[in-house]
DNA sequence: TAAAAATACTCCATAGGTATTTTAT
DNA sequence: ATAAAATACCTATGGAGTATTTTTA
């Protein structure tokens, strides 16, 4: 429910969302076409799944499943539906499991800043191990003198540098 | 919370589920970068949005936002998730739209009936028609006789007949 | 020192539970 | 007669509110 108060008036406007949980909810009662064994796997009781699945046909404005009391089968609408949820949900694991990867570091995007010399001695083997452990990850190379490398890595435009030691310049 | 109970043992399990409205708020605070005015654009509290922020980062299990208590930005992993984000709400939407449309029969499939007759008299228009007034309709056409006709639209293998009258079968 | 996020609590809406009714087979 | 979904009503979890504290630019 939203309220907002606007020129002293107050406004309260009923709205509903849809939750994922309802349509993890659906797709179990999809698979079962039975409201008492779904509820059963859900470990939620039967009532409870069918007020859910109700509000859920209520926010979409209409009818996914038809049901006797004896019997419940998806609706044109509801066989869309259904498949749309299993995507969706689906798709929220791979958005947390990318997600996760990043924050770990599998995947993402580097960028390495190396000299001339490094091309032709450590990088080759280096970029070629890094690529085999971590292929979710976007390498993106620059050549550019070692004072280049201090200035691209203080200015935050890459990420690793390869360069000559003693550094000449302050960092 | 799932309670369970085995053996007349009670079972109780925490498990926190990530919701629609989580991302919703999410993707405020991203755009935004502002606890107060995300959560003045959501009509909630400053503390609920903090609060349900720190459960989505929880669920997840690493921090999407690092936040000094004078501003906001995103992590790395952050900037992965807020992109997943808007695109399943945009997702859940087209899933809607898509269903809603089914419902209202302007999308989905219909297998049609013919006899030869009809192939150059009464089809030709019909099919233009429909299929400009109803471009998400997926038509199937079926050359038949009128009695095979009867006997396909009786095991629902045909949606619509277009046959010759009188019908000299039983329907 | 002021702006902004977090914390501490209180409250209530609604998800979920139990008991019962309804209905199709 | 019985299985199964809906309805009625109650309970309680957790989402949201207000007041306050903490922190850093």
């Amino acid at each position: 429910m939203i309220v907002q108060v606007i020129f002293g008036i107050k406004l309260i406007t009923l709205s509903y969302y849809m939750e994922l949980q309802q349509l993890r909810y659906f797709v179990m009662v999809a698979e079962e076409l039975h409201f008492g064994r779904a509820a059963d796997r859900l470990h939620i009781s039967q009532p409870a799944l069918s007020k859910q699945i109700a509000n859920l046909e209520k926010e979409i404005g209409l009818a996914l499943l038809t049901r006797t009391k004896r019997t419940v089968k998806l609706t044109t609408a509801g066989q869309v539906f259904i498949e749309q949820s299993k995507q969706l949900l689906s798709q929220v694991d791979t958005a947390i499991q990318l997600t996760r990867r990043t924050a770990r570091g599998e995947a993402g995007h580097l960028t390495i800043g190396f000299t001339e010399t490094a091309t032709h001695t450590v990088l080759p083997n280096l970029v070629k191990e890094f690529r085999s452990n971590y292929p979710n990850v976007e390498l993106t190379m620059l050549g550019l003198s070692t004072e280049a490398q201090v200035a691209a890595l203080n200015r935050d435009q890459i990420d690793i540098a390869f360069c000559i030691l003693p550094l000449m310049s302050a960092a």
